[in-house]
RNA sequence: GGCCGGGUGGCGGAAUUGGUAUACGCGUUCGACUUAAAAUCGAAUGGGGAAACCCGUACGGGUUCAAGUCCCGUCCCGGCUACCA
């Protein structure tokens, strides 16, 4: 007989594959259609991991399912390919990070090839390609018009360890996420993106989506949505003391606090200001000034490991005083890092009552706490709503990322690049080295710095060419992957970022699929979409219907797979041993639940190559094909339900039953061909293989539930809520619950149990039960 | 500290949402084939017990004819978040 060989197999099908394109998306009108995408991946110089893996079979589970269904569907593939790494590799190495990108693209691509992926390769996509980031230029600059793309000077997370700036998203516990590094605060003029101005909209949006409740709950709580009121305290003089109601003549003279609590006023006995509190110098009194900036820098220099580690309350006595405008008493101010600068107003009432943080500073500074009446605040403040969600940083004093096609004139205004000038190439330098200057590697590339903008005189109305200076950071890479998902429905397009009739055909992306990125990516995302449907770009404003959120795989011994410990399963080990490409994508649907990590288990892969041998080895036997027909109408509806609900490996389990099943009683023809396209999503191609074999195509089985009801039933007994007996009836029976129950009670082993007489029967027929009660 | 998930055989995990607990796979044991081993095929496999039966879904209560599933309390484990006023 002939043996299960998957390499021979693969090669001759992926070959086919190549030659053939038979996963080329075309827009077919009338035809409905599923856009599904997964998360793309960083090329690392590592190649695929076994993660990888299970994100793209996910995905390619589903293509696969649908295109047997006849849908049309666009399943593409991309590199995400600017970042840290790579150019921490070309300092290391003198090596550029564009060959090193190029090298590494190349080897996911032959990578990902071997694991037979339904992609449409002609539709590839690489970030770091000035085709692509042309575009990325372009969506910065519509941002920028629309007063969206903004600079502001303000302290910033800072990375010391790899010299640049961090948005709030990348600050991990106090850390750089990419170097694990203490981040630090530096006051610095940065490009911000203003997704605040779509909080409210990110989060109301939120409940109607496709996604997992727990991606869900982490974006409404990063947006932070709180509503209160905005009160405002008149200040005192500092030198005052006795009268109530004398106000300093400075041209600060009140402090605005918000508060979700305004009702609580009457007991607000102080205020706190943040350390950052911009116009801090002008409240301090002449005493306390040393003392207060002395506080201010400690706190400025303090890592925010430091400010979390240590809870106790800090702070200084500013010398002044403001008015509570509930009561008219005098209330000392006091600076104190427990107040944050960028939330609210970055400064608060405190009401040492109500809150905990409050009282605790009242307690240790001695300050009168006051169990006061609450109150209607109306007359005292206005209402007001506030976001946890700050604006989004996006420049990084980095060499490899996307420019930012800005110019600054000879008095540092910044002006566009014209859109006919992108793109902004970024150009070849020797030395990637950042430095302590705050400026990228750009900046020594002296002859690319130099630019002739075009500007309009505001005054004669004429347009003349001025020679400016380019900015030199660079964007951050969740920039580049916040339209990608709209670039793959027209990647060759050079004259938009995505063409009009393609993106209405296949976008919203029905079905994303990533374990990464809960918040940042996933928000961006929708943020630029809002955005772009305001501009008239995009017809929809939710990027993605539904989100499958998967969990990681870890090693043998359930610890994280890393390089340092030794523990990494390689996937493309796993088929050259020979198991092949279908037994290991086929085994991590198995694997367990889709949402959950699990751990590798070399033995459990052999289990499942067993089956795919099992499968090829099956024959099919001259009977008649009638006997199987229950279970083959039962199992294709439970793998059809189950990749609906993203259940793979029940449907493996399901299939895996289906074949024993073969086993024990012989398979027909048609069983074979059933198997075959069940299969075809899980292992393509040992599926393609039997098919060709059948002479089948691979359209999508239906079932009919006119054969999963049978003649006979079974019947559970139970006596007080316990299995007893089993009574096998015909199913007409099952409206008769007399001829049951006396079917039942005349049954020896229920006579056992039921000699004391009985109570009550109660009869389930949805679940084919009998419980009799004694 | 706050919010959200979870605790089911030796292991990964099933269970039509209140209706036969442990599907499927791994492991283990036995048998067939083999000079032998591997591979393959077949059988058994929650615990106790000769058996009849009894006990079993983290623990303690409750609701119900019936609870892994619902309610109350307790204990663990995981994730996110962390002074957001």
């Amino acid at each position: 007989m002939e043996r299960y060989e998957p390499l021979k197999i693969e090669e001759k099908w992926q070959k086919k594959w190549e030659e053939e394109k038979p996963y080329k998306a075309e827009i077919r009108e009338g035809v409905p259609k599923k856009y599904i995408a997964e998360m793309f991946p960083y090329p690392s110089g590592a190649g695929l991991h076994v993660g990888h893996v299970r994100n793209f079979t996910i995905v390619d589970v589903l293509t696969r399912f649908y295109e047997q269904q006849r849908l049309s569907v666009l399943r593409p593939f991309g590199y995400d390919t600017f970042g840290l790494p790579a150019e921490n590799y070309a300092i290391k190495t003198g090596t550029a990070p564009q060959e090193v990108t190029l090298t590494n693209i190349a080897n996911f691509r032959n990578q990902a090839k071997r694991l037979g992926f339904a992609i449409d390769w002609d539709r590839e996509i690489n970030t770091s390609d000035p085709e692509y980031y042309k575009w990325t230029q372009w969506c910065f600059l519509q941002l920028f018009k629309k007063g969206l793309a903004y600079q502001k000077e303000s302290y910033q997370w800072w990375c010391p360890e790899d010299q640049t700036v961090l948005a709030n998203e990348q600050v991990e516990n106090g850390k750089c996420w990419r170097c694990g590094h203490e981040v630090e605060k530096k006051k610095m003029k940065q490009w911000f993106f203003k997704i605040t101005e779509y909080a409210d909209e990110l989060l109301s949006e939120i409940d109607a989506l496709d996604w997992p409740d727990k991606i869900k709950t982490m974006q409404k709580n990063w947006i932070g949505k709180s509503t209160g009121a905005e009160i405002e305290f008149k200040l005192v003089t500092p030198s005052f003391s006795g009268r109530s109601g004398e106000v300093v003549s400075t041209s600060l003279n009140s402090i605005t606090v918000f508060t979700t609590r305004p009702d609580t006023i009457y007991g607000a006995t102080f205020l706190v200001v943040a350390p950052e509190y911009a116009e801090l110098e002008y409240i301090v009194s002449d005493d306390a000034r040393d003392a207060v900036m002395a506080y201010k820098q400690s706190a400025l220099l303090k890592s925010e490991i430091e400010r979390q580690e240590n809870k106790e309350k800090t702070g200084v006595f500013t010398g002044a005083y403001a008015l509570n405008p509930a009561t008219n008493e005098k209330i000392p101010i006091y600076v104190a890092d427990y107040v944050l600068s960028g939330y609210g107003t970055g400064a608060i009432m405190a009401v040492p009552a109500y809150d905990d943080r409050d009282r605790e500073f009242a307690e240790k500074f001695d300050l009168p706490i006051i169990e006061a009446d609450l109150c209607d605040f109306g007359q005292f403040g206005t209402p007001k709503t506030t976001y946890r969600m700050r604006d989004w940083l996006i420049s990084r004093q980095r060499y490899w990322g996307c420019p930012i096609p800005i110019a600054y004139d000879k008095d540092g205004n910044p002006h566009a690049i014209p859109e006919e000038q992108l793109p902004v190439i970024l150009p070849d330098i020797k030395d990637y080295k950042p430095d302590a200057s705050g400026r990228s590697a750009l900046a020594k590339a002296k002859d690319w710095l130099k630019v002739e903008v075009p500007v309009k005189d505001p005054k004669t109305g004429k347009i003349h060419m001025e020679e400016m200076t380019r900015e030199t950071d660079t964007l951050d890479g969740y920039a580049c992957s916040s339209w990608y998902l709209w670039r793959y429905v027209s990647p060759h397009d050079s004259e938009h970022a995505w063409g009009q009739e393609e993106i209405s055909y296949w976008a919203p992306t029905d079905i994303y699929v990533g374990a990464d990125h809960a918040v940042a990516h996933l928000l961006y995302i929708r943020f630029w979409c809002k955005f772009f449907a305001d501009l008239g770009y995009l017809p929809f404003r939710e990027p993605i219907k539904k989100l499958i959120y998967h969990g990681y795989i870890n090693a043998p011994d359930g610890k994280k797979m890393s390089k340092s410990k030794g523990n990494v399963i390689d996937p493309l080990d796993v088929v050259d041993e020979g198991y092949g490409a279908d037994t290991l994508r086929t085994y991590e649907m198995f694997i367990g639940p889709v949402e959950l990590d699990a751990a590798w288990d070399p033995r459990s892969v052999g289990g499942v190559y067993r089956f795919l041998n099992r499968c090829f080895n099956l024959a099919p036997s001259e009977d008649d094909s009638d006997k199987t027909i229950a279970i083959r109408h039962k199992t294709i509806k439970k793998v059809t339900e189950d990749i609906y609900k993203c259940n793979f490996n029940t449907a493996v389990a399901a299939l895996m039953e289906y074949v024993n099943e073969l086993y024990k009683v012989g398979a027909s023809q048609e069983d074979l061909v059933i198997l075959a396209k069940l299969l075809k999503p899980f292992a393509p191609h040992l599926a393609s293989e039997m098919l060709e074999k059948y002479n089948s195509d691979d359209e999508w089985p239906k079932w009919d539930e006119k054969y999963l009801v049978s003649d006979t039933v079974e019947i559970v007994v139970q006596v007080n809520g316990k299995l007893r007996a089993k009574l096998v009836v015909n199913s007409d029976d099952l409206e008769d619950e007399d001829k049951i129950t006396e079917m039942a009670l005349s049954d020896d082993k229920v006579k056992k149990f039921t000699s004391d007489g009985v109570k009550k029967t109660i009869f389930v027929k949805r679940a084919k039960i009998l419980n009799i009660v004694v």
